[in-house]
DNA sequence: TCAGTTACCTAACAGTTGTTAGTTATGGTG
DNA sequence: CACCATAACTAACAACTGTTAGGTAACTGA
């Protein structure tokens, strides 16, 4: 039984655990241990109730998931948006880019079990559940792109990286975090300064200066 | 029925599809649908024999992915290693990087199903079997330290970047390339440039030069 | 008080899964 | 020829999967 489980339990009267209840507790498993091990009977009893009454809140499997997946990138996508647009205009480059990365890593890795199942079970999943995730995927791409662009417009990045590629790679690299980071033993805040220190600037020693 | 199936077919006599063909079939199933919904069932009528016949080859499914993964990481191992070595004596550490990019990239992307299968399934794949893989995974790893280490040590890399923070993050990044990058529309060659000269270099526009 | 709604439960279904035991055909070796 | 290892086959198993139909208890508004 999960703590959401327990708790209800010891309480008298147990409140429903309702389509939201069911939702949390399959994203935290979808985070824990990808799609293909987790069950409609394990969302269930990690949530407290019996798998067919899933079906009362869901018609489906896949639209547990399809939720869930999409959850996942709103929540990047606001996280994202907000750290950006809360800059005072005219922020350079720099201080810009780095708080997009932080704003990315702090929800997959510190804030959202949506986010991070996304990361996680998104190569997993039935085709079908893929492509009624891409139009939410495609919305924060664009996001990434237009920041992007803007700064390379400004002049700030040089003016020969290819946006859609640069997107993707850094992305990539960031998303690549979950598998090895443990926020046990290091702030995601941290990470974000070396991801940002390093894609602006490389790693390579310089002569000049 | 697979290519290999129908080969077998068509001969009048067919050769014995053996353990080696099992385990091709088996990469390349995983590769493309990734480990859950690859069953055994699957990979033997795509090797063109019947799901009962595997267990003379294997005592399991997950000895089936053991040795798929453990491949993956042998084949990348390899090429990285024979890439790095062959470089003259004295070789910068521009070039240097740009060739362990370029042999990852290659081995995930052109070259072996096994080391696509590998990075695709790892994370789907029983905490046993994930395991079994470590030892192969950390002799990669060795050697990408081993390389970066050198590099920093000759002044060529900033001294302050954490070596295996860095090796995470490229490798994160490079292996991240298979969910988007598309052989038919671009090289692995051309890629590894663009990756090694981010790294190398960073995004940034420079007021000197 | 009573009908209606909400949120669950029980029990079963058909299909798929990894796995096993026992059998069979083939080709080389003494 | 008989013998034996190799490499497959058939048929079944228990467990588990998503899903459905029908039933039940508790709260809500009239």
């Amino acid at each position: 039984m999960s703590e959401l489980a327990v708790k209800q339990a010891s309480q008298g009267v147990r409140s429903p655990v309702g389509r939201e209840g069911v939702l949390d507790v399959a994203a935290q498993l979808f985070r824990e241990q990808g799609y293909g091990s987790v069950s409609l009977r394990k969302i269930a009893e990690a949530a407290g109730i019996k798998a067919g009454s899933i079906y009362y809140h869901f018609g489906s499997k896949d639209e547990i998931v399809v939720a869930v997946l999409d959850v996942g990138i709103q929540v990047v996508h606001d996280s994202m948006r907000q750290a950006v647009s809360a800059l005072p205009e005219g922020t350079g480059a720099e201080a810009s880019l780095h708080a997009a990365i932080g704003a990315h890593l702090r929800a997959l890795l510190d804030v959202s079990d949506y986010t991070s199942a996304n990361v996680r079970i998104f190569g997993q999943v039935p085709q079908s559940v893929r492509d009624a995730n891409l139009p939410t995927r495609r919305a924060y791409e664009a996001e990434w792109d237009a920041l992007l662009s803007r700064l390379q417009q400004d002049g700030a990045l040089k003016s020969d990286v290819d946006i859609r590629h640069l997107r993707l790679m850094l992305i990539g690299a960031l998303n690549a975090t979950l598998d090895w980071f443990d926020p046990a033993r290091g702030s995601a805040e941290a990470l974000s300064r070396t991801y940002a220190d390093v894609f602006l600037n490389g790693i390579l020693e310089r002569q000049d200066t």
